[in-house]
DNA sequence: TTTTTTGCAAAACCTTTGCAGTTGG
DNA sequence: CCAACTGCAAAGGTTTTGCAAAAAA
């Protein structure tokens, strides 16, 4: 596999976006807010508490897990962020809105295959004929051949 | 919603196989790993460790909660039972086998929906053709329309 | 008898909560 | 200024691990 360090791949949208949903939700922006929502854009996959809790961490700015916990808590409710569980583990946060992603974990390898929306949409269909569901946010757990 | 207490409805194979399937795993049989799956035999769902520790728990047997949970795990590598997660909660086992059920879970009310693992063909075989997964236990969490 | 399994206790994780001090609007 | 937010510390819930006693084969 190779990497085009000169061109970084922008997965999402952007963080004023965002930041501009916390505002409309009534929260105010602080400098942690600003931090994992940075953490959560920079990755294209979910993340831990614990991996933004690392890779937010600067000198300057101790951040601590009680107030990555209750952010993330505040940006579900705000529309920002879902909280998922593939695996075992503990729980992920990805983004939500524009540039969303959707997962498939494999309980077999352990690999998770990100997914456009759109890729589900025949799925999605199904599961609502079939049982009703007007599914967002899918997040199955399929093991089988390796992701 | 009634009931029809004079006719148990027994929903999954029988015990008796699953033992002969421990010990075919090398396991013995003792009176916890009985009790264990006796109380996943009866309930109709899949049971947390805490759910599993209260139903078996009798005067007479004083039942651990590290015993469960490393039984569990045993029985999970002899292919008796099998480890979900349904929302953010505890983690689930469920016997796998004649009688196996799949699990829907509802993110928004909570609700778990019981299906025969032929209903879910149809996904399964989607999953497959697009994305190369025989998808075997398949656990995906909906929110939707309520269960 | 030999190996596996058990209960108990302690620890390891992950997450939540209380509180006094700080910060954003 | 005032409500919202923060770090710190402590607690809560779930799961794992170490070890000597008990039970299965």
């Amino acid at each position: 596999m190779t990497t085009s360090p000169a061109v970084p791949r922008v997965q999402f949208a952007d963080l004023d976006s965002a930041l501009a949903a916390l505002r409309a939700a009534g929260l105010r922006v602080t400098l942690a807010r600003r931090v994992i929502l940075q953490a959560l854009f920079a990755a294209d996959e979910p993340l831990s508490a614990e991996a933004i809790l690392t890779r937010a961490a600067t000198p300057e700015l101790a951040l601590d897990a009680a107030s990555v916990y209750r952010n993330l808590e505040a940006f579900e409710h705000a529309g920002v962020v879902r909280h998922v569980h593939l695996g075992h583990g503990a729980g992920l946060y990805a983004l939500i809105g524009e540039g969303e992603r959707e997962y498939l974990y494999c309980e077999r390898c352990g690999a998770t295959r990100s997914l456009a929306p759109r890729q589900l949409d025949e799925i999605r269909t199904l599961l609502r004929e079939r049982f009703g569901h007007a599914t967002h946010a899918f997040g199955g757990e399929a093991h089988g051949a390796p992701l």
